[in-house]
DNA sequence: CTGTATGCAAAGGTTTTGCATCGGG
DNA sequence: CCCGATGCAAAACCTTTGCATACAG
């Protein structure tokens, strides 16, 4: 924890209560909130926290590497069922498809060493798309 | 897609020229539209045609299993930053963890056979978690 | 002290819903 | 013909933004 504090300065934000607090509870929490559960459970200890609050900490903790968010939106539709990677650029948000030929292994993986019962699966590859990249070295 | 007709007929939904159109736009498209890209580009053909019915039919569309939507909303934050899959419940919306021992696998195999800059990645598998799947069979 | 973070309210963007009318089967 | 689909408007939901105040460094 302290580390993440460390990482927190260094990247150039704030430690405020409000963020050690949020932070504590994200390393306590495996089961991937929402901002509105963070919120909640946030307010219990900050009951004048805001929510805009919590959106901005997300963001800037997202921004200083300690969490990942897990979002498409707005959603998108895609008509390829056969299970595929998509390759989402995280600059221009286009989407490329990506055959990856072990979905279905991993689809029985999990079917095999959990009671979850499989349906679909959809992997996410994130990063910049070539165009982007060059871009982004210019 | 005379063949989607069919199944959207069998599944017991109506065929309307808006939705032949959204159809055939989504076969034809890959590069997975937003409700809004499929609304602008719908609009050239029924000018008339307005965003509840686009959203409605894609909702049918889905139902009907003729198309798949990549969708994490509310976004969700996970403070795990190493690669793993996400079991995530279509029921109560759950998600737990999996270990995934092939994910930086498959991010090589990305960086080698694309000119695709991979950053990070999220493995989302869709199904029913075990209490849900019971639930279900009751 | 300085400038960033907070809290509030308001706006922005996305998706759903209610309802009268239309039209597919 | 009937019931489901459309189109419109309004509501609901999720997230971001602007601004005055508070407080971390």
């Amino acid at each position: 924890m302290e580390e993440n504090f460390k990482k927190l300065r260094q990247e150039g934000f704030r430690l405020t209560p409000q963020r050690a607090s949020i932070m504590k509870f994200m390393r306590d929490n495996l089961s991937h909130p929402t901002a509105e559960e963070i919120f909640s459970h946030i307010r219990k200890e900050f009951p004048s926290i805001s929510f805009s609050t919590v959106y901005n900490t997300l963001r800037t903790l997202r921004e200083a590497g300690l969490i990942r968010e897990l979002l498409y939106s707005p959603s998108r539709f895609d008509s390829n069922l056969e299970d595929h990677c998509h390759l989402v650029c995280i600059d221009c948000n286009k989407i490329e498809d990506f055959v990856y030929s072990d979905a279905n292994r991993m689809k029985t993986e999990v079917s095999y060493q959990t009671r979850f019962e499989v349906e679909s699966c959809d992997v996410g590859i994130f990063g910049l798309c070539p165009g982007c990249r060059d871009k982004e070295r210019e």
